[in-house]
DNA sequence: GCATTAATTCAATTCACTTGATTTGAAGAA
DNA sequence: TTCTTCAAATCAAGTGAATTGAATTAATGC
């Protein structure tokens, strides 16, 4: 074994690579198509059925599937049904806010088992790192004998960039030029993979919400500000620096950036603009609320096409909070 | 030998499939690092230097590499350098437009070795489809024992999408419903890839032109219409439906196409309506010439900004005949 | 009860890659 | 010249993930 886990840029394939390869693949196909069989697996993977079957009995004996009884069947052998296990295994998810941070166990269907929060004075790298391997203890201490994949990092984008004046107000300032993967992996001595907010809900969205299944699209996040990413087969498009997608700073066409017409943060601004009450905000009625979607209907409409054209995508998923 | 050539959408590997793999690795790697020992191939690809040195005698005998003599070192036994044997394979290109059929033998280092042009009436797949026959029979009778690993096909974008009404001056009439693989592979007898032609331009880009080593880029096609693709390790970004990077149907600041400002029919027709001298069309200084270059550079540039943002990445390319 | 059908497993085999030891060819030192 | 050092490349044996072909299991339908 001598290549890197995961696998080189342009490397080669030996068998440990081939065999973890296609236990992915195996438990990818048994989490999207729901309860199927072995033979089932066998068609979908064009492995053979005795590979499918011992790979089968190694996941089921790792505690990462579970037999589901038999199905009625025509004629033939019943099909004995095969579901993932959901506390086969955990995942951590850590959100980095401008004034909060965010922890979550999640299991292997996607459901929320845990949850931790701390306020923040201001995101910086001496205050994070901290306070996330204190979150990160404190989940981990609840796993118990369940296996931990690994920690995924959502930060709100665009990542800074050395030089280059390429920043919005949503950057986190302080972590220009931090290799944030390796800090991280460092402090929590796990695997740890980091994307910008938007990209990591878009992932969220193909592994347990609309975009299941969705072998490529783009997903609109409407946060404080405007994101978003376009993922296939499950991965977001990164870019040279990891922002690719970010929709909301592209001109609109008085050639400010989108983001200050549609986002919750330009409505907010309309709002307090015209005196009206913060509270109306989320009443489309009101006058104020309603002048501001006038406006930013449009532009948006703009940008879909922008994305239909440039991404070709299956379909547009949109999310956040707004 | 189970699992098809190629591999499925979410297949898994096996031994066969790993071969061939690692196979493309060792030639890819050979043709973007120019001369490379087989050290140095154990090195890049993660894979152990005795299968390196099966692999590359493997390809020596198959006439794909070739020995370039002993380099001189510091130490140790010299190095062997390695070199794609520029004839050893050849694949054919095939480029369908409005009124012509270009067919043309690339040899495995980009240099075209032969070239054939059919006119077309039109170009409808009743008469496209025999007119290519003729022309790949007559260019594979050229290489003669070399080996003919297939034929790549560009057509010009966006692909008739059924019942939409998402078309361009470009698109081709008549190829609506038709799958155009599938006939050109049944026709031809040979491995087919089907590439828009701003796709198929970019892949050239990478594999042989300014884009060489390049990881990830956006290349903008000038052609009679604005094309372009986004590519990541030298494969297109293809969409849903084959149509991913039409950037020339993004909506300028008047909500028109983008191509009807930034191409050369916007030019020609530019040109035509100042009631100047055709001929004047590369000439930037002419005034109608000069009057359009005015107005299409801001909308470029806006385009460029969207690019940046949406793709992220680490290079723009440029090509085409403008 | 018996043939039919399909899912699954058993037993033996294959083969791409790895490991560890060895050979080759040159530079540098005695 | 001869020996040592170093790195490239190869030889020979072994590993293990997948495959193949035959056998087993569990249901339906006559």
């Amino acid at each position: 074994m001598k290549a890197p886990s995961g696998m080189a840029p342009s490397g080669g394939t030996n068998l440990d690579y081939a065999r973890s390869f296609n236990r992915n693949v195996m438990i990818e196909a048994v989490r999207l198509k729901g309860p199927v069989s072995r033979a089932e697996l066998t068609r979908m993977t064009h492995l053979s059925a005795q590979t499918v079957s011992n790979i089968v009995a190694e996941l089921l004996n790792a505690g990462l599937l579970l037999e589901e009884g038999r199905r009625q069947a025509k004629r033939g052998q019943p099909a004995i049904d095969l579901v993932l296990n959901p506390d086969g295994a955990a995942t951590i998810g850590l959100t980095v806010e401008q004034s909060q941070l965010t922890a979550i166990l999640v299991n292997l269907v996607g459901e929320t088992r845990a949850r931790r929060t701390l306020r923040l004075d201001r995101a910086t790298p001496a205050e994070v790192l901290p306070k996330a391997a204190a979150l990160v203890a404190e989940l981990t201490a609840i796993t118990g004998s369940t296996p931990l994949w690994g920690v995924g990092i959502a930060m709100p984008g665009p990542f800074a960039v050395d030089g280059a004046d390429f920043s919005s107000p949503m950057t986190l300032p302080d972590w220009g030029g931090v290799d944030i993967i390796g800090a991280f992996t460092q402090l929590l001595d796990l695997p740890v993979e980091l994307e910008r907010d938007a990209a990591a809900a878009a992932r969220a969205e193909y592994l347990y919400g609309a975009a299941r299944q969705m072998q490529q699209f783009f997903y609109l996040h409407f946060g404080v500000g405007l994101g978003g990413a376009y993922a296939r087969s499950g991965h977001p498009l990164r870019g040279m620096r990891g922002n690719a997608g970010e929709i909301g700073l592209i001109p609109a066409r008085d050639g400010r950036p989108l983001e200050d017409h549609v986002s919750r943060l330009a409505l907010e601004r309309a709002v307090a603009v015209a005196g009206a009450d913060p509270a109306s905000l989320a009443d489309p009625s009101a006058p104020a609320t309603a002048a501001w979607i006038a406006g930013a209907v449009p532009e948006l409409r703009r940008a879909i096409c922008i994305l239909e054209n440039l991404f070709d995508p299956q379909s547009i998923v949109l999310g956040g909070n707004l």
